[in-house]
DNA sequence: AGCCGAATTTTTAACGTTCAACTCGGTCAG
DNA sequence: CTGACCGAGTTGAACGTTAAAAATTCGGCT
């Protein structure tokens, strides 16, 4: 039924027998016209194919109904594999809010920043998310200057009035595996972390220490929390030199799932059975955690995309500040399950 | 500078005493106006920090200057790591053609194609771009029945007169494989791949039939390509499976870093020492491989971003039908050096 | 029948940009 | 000397939509 060109308001206006703005109305306010004269445009509409114009839209109403978050080349960096899921937690989260997400490609801080501005001063998109925010990240304070609306994935440290931030709490996130341990009797529990100095590295340690202490277990575990660079091969070094000792750990907690697929194959080395004779726990719940039957700490990325959409688009006005700390889930699996 | 509420080109052409359409040649056609005048022109533009809008010229010249692809959920597939790459590919050369692209999400492939039509009747998008296409995918030919200009990265059974597609050639990339290790003077080369059926799988283990015969070495190397799932373990069994043979390969040539990782795995339990005893190389160059210090070959995501965009985006009309089969690139590394 | 207010629909006027047609002064060939 | 032509800019209209104001219809009531 599609005519020549684009169908416009005006087809449809016609095919009706309606003004435009009529049909605008049904198409926005439904129940502001009546419901003979509703059916009949929108019967018009169904014959035609009309789907509004976003351009005419978004010039009209000024709101484009976007939102845009730059995409980091491809990293080594633990958030990698997170990438993909936050992107499309962004976009699932977006559309229910009426918005799309747009993606943009910069080299460096100083461009993401030049970009957002460009793209909300031309009213491309109503705000930006940031990512990877680490605490003294230049972008938020930039990007309130500009007055970009933006929330981020990730903590800043300004003093949060005019905008907001979603994060993971890291520390609760070793904390609940600490717990669950310490629930399944084990007394002696070791950590494998990342070098200090780093906000998310820190605070996985930060938990381990004060959960162990509230429990009581940190006199009995001393020294079993080691830090190093987050790979296969010093996991495996780090859980090899707590397992060798006389008071050696029986569960191991670590601050990735790469450090704990490390640790599992020194397990396996020694001749022990992961999960019986010494529990495994990672983070970030990757899939090789799935694969390897390995229990790990999972954000909730969809539950991140969706409150920084709703912080970024409230139905309403404008930005709304949050400040949302939440809790990971941890994924029992069989390297961790209850002692038998 | 910046004024209350958005500046528009109507302020710019005040501040510089010129008419609205003046303002609006200097942005587009430079070179229309006479330089005294331009230079007027652009410092009232700097002065005021006034961007086009968006929404005003994508409606005037029903262009939104934009490409839409689908993001998949997080999946345990192979091409679970490319999404990444793959998707900055596309901002980035997306940018470089002046089109932004924009993510959506979807559950399943027939909602999919409908948001594609949406999106592209909406004037919202001018094209879209597929992705992980298989070659009896019914995407491509729903498409170009509703008129949506696409490109896809993966082939596609249509005869692709109208549009277009992109692909990597996956026996050529094995071939070079092949080549590599022939040259390094292995002639017993054993291939570890994917079940039986699936294209990719079947390309790159057609590509290891076709190169060993082309070397003569299929007859010294009978019954030395084995398939299998997709996983580290599978890997590690067909290879260990291969090694204890009599007539065991000097070398094995893995359609995927997983497998690669699990055969590395079952050369050091033989007692054996990778790219010494045995030359390994695997597929995808994830980021593992390097970590392991595994060859692999490395799709040139990077190039396949450009080419669809060049397709999708041709700077005159509408798109240009492509069909491009790009070879991979060997990325060699320790585990296949020439031998000793 | 006639009139009021509410419900429904139409008219008017933008939103910011660009395309096409036009003005204005000057040049240049015939 | 005239008229076609050129460069540089301006003016008016249009792209498709929607908010606000104006106009019409309708049901109920005297």
């Amino acid at each position: 039924m599609a005519k020549s060109g684009p169908v416009t308001i005006a087809d449809v206006a016609v095919a009706a027998g309606v003004s435009k703005q009529t049909v605008s109305n049904v198409m926005n306010y439904p129940e502001k016209v009546r419901p003979k004269t509703r059916d009949r445009v929108l019967s018009a509409v169904a014959d035609l194919g009309f789907q509004p114009n976003r351009a005419a839209r978004a010039l009209r109403s000024s709101s484009a109904g976007m939102i845009a978050c730059r995409i980091e080349p491809v990293s080594s960096h633990s958030l990698a594999h997170l990438h993909d899921g936050f992107l499309h937690a962004l976009a699932e989260a977006g559309q229910a809010a009426g918005r799309h997400l747009m993606l943009f490609a910069v080299d460096d801080a100083e461009n993401e920043v030049a970009t957002c501005v460009r793209l909300v001063r031309s009213g491309a998109v109503e705000g930006v998310v940031l990512y990877n925010v680490v605490p003294d990240d230049p972008r938020p304070s930039l990007l309130v200057d500009a007055g970009v609306p933006f929330v981020s994935f990730g903590r800043f440290s300004d003093s949060a009035d005019a905008t907001g931030w979603v994060d993971v709490d890291n520390a609760a996130g070793i904390a609940g595996v600490v717990e669950h341990l310490a629930a399944c009797g084990h007394q002696r529990i070791g950590f494998l972390g990342f070098p200090e100095g780093h906000r998310v590295g820190d605070d996985r340690a930060g938990g381990w220490v004060t959960t162990m202490d509230r429990h009581g277990l940190l006199a009995g575990s001393h020294r079993l929390d080691v830090r190093g660079e987050d790979t296969w091969i010093s996991g495996a070094r780090m859980a090899r030199g707590l397992l060798d000792r006389a008071d050696a750990p029986t569960a191991l907690v670590a601050a990735s799932d790469t450090l704990a697929a490390g640790a599992l194959q020194a397990v396996r080395d020694l001749g022990l059975t992961p999960g019986q004779d010494v529990a495994l726990v990672g983070y970030d719940d990757t899939p090789s955690a799935e694969v390897l039957d390995l229990s790990s700490v999972r954000q909730p990325i969809p539950e991140i995309g969706r409150r920084i959409v709703e912080a970024l688009c409230p139905p309403d006005g404008t930005v709304l500040p949050v400040a949302a700390l939440l809790a990971p889930e941890l994924v029992v699996r069989g390297s961790s399950r209850r002692r038998a």
